[in-house]
DNA sequence: ACAATTGGTAAGCAAAAACTTACCGTTAGT
DNA sequence: ACTAACGGTAAGTTTTTGCTTACCAATTGT
């Protein structure tokens, strides 16, 4: 049921921004912001948002945290999204056959 | 370069609920409205944001319109996540060798 | 031709979300 | 012990977004 957050956490621009650059590889806070067009705290407060949703996770070193890609926020969106997608493709079939059911001889 | 569309277009609750309420096959707007937590303007609303992102298609029909999912945006999402999850695991093994390297011996 | 059904659009409002500045706590180095 | 670097949190402001009411256009049936 965690795609809802997942889905949510990734609709902002520089929240995703912030999540495709950790796709390079791990990153300490500071780093991340500096090349961002947002101050330090906002990107703090979206790499909150990505962490409740299981989308990175958190590890600290010293006085840095390090953020990386954490696989299971992405793994349940993924699910959802296949499990969608054949369901809409069953619904689409009955479709086509109702249809066909409709124009006899 | 749609997924960003359909991410944003998925994050909102009661467009996922239109949304996946279409799942089940084609409907006109007064149907979905009806059994909404809201007026049958704001789903229309949300149809438009569903459509622009390539996952609904609308069929007029006389009078009403016909909405269904459009498996488009749907797949445009499942690729970039697809291409996503792939480039992850990738650094994700490049960071593990790297490691490895640090502990010789 | 007229009335009824269906639904898109506009304007305005209220709630939510993102950003900034200011501040504080923690760790590392000297 | 003092200072500097790093980054999380709070408070406040601005922007965005979702919702409602009111209105209008198009189609269908009588």
């Amino acid at each position: 049921m965690a795609y809802r957050t997942a889905l949510e956490a990734l609709a902002d621009p520089t929240r995703r921004k912030v999540f495709e650059r950790l796709r390079r590889g791990p990153s300490p806070v500071g780093r991340l912001a500096s090349g961002m067009p947002v101050s330090r705290p906002a990107v703090s407060q979206h790499l909150r948002v990505l962490k409740e949703a299981g989308l990175v996770t958190e590890e600290q070193d010293g006085t840095r945290r390090i953020y990386r890609i954490d696989p299971k926020g992405l793994g349940q969106l993924r699910a959802w999204l296949d499990q969608f997608w054949e369901s809409a493709l069953d619904a689409f079939k009955a479709e086509v056959e109702k249809e066909e059911g409709d124009k006899p001889k």
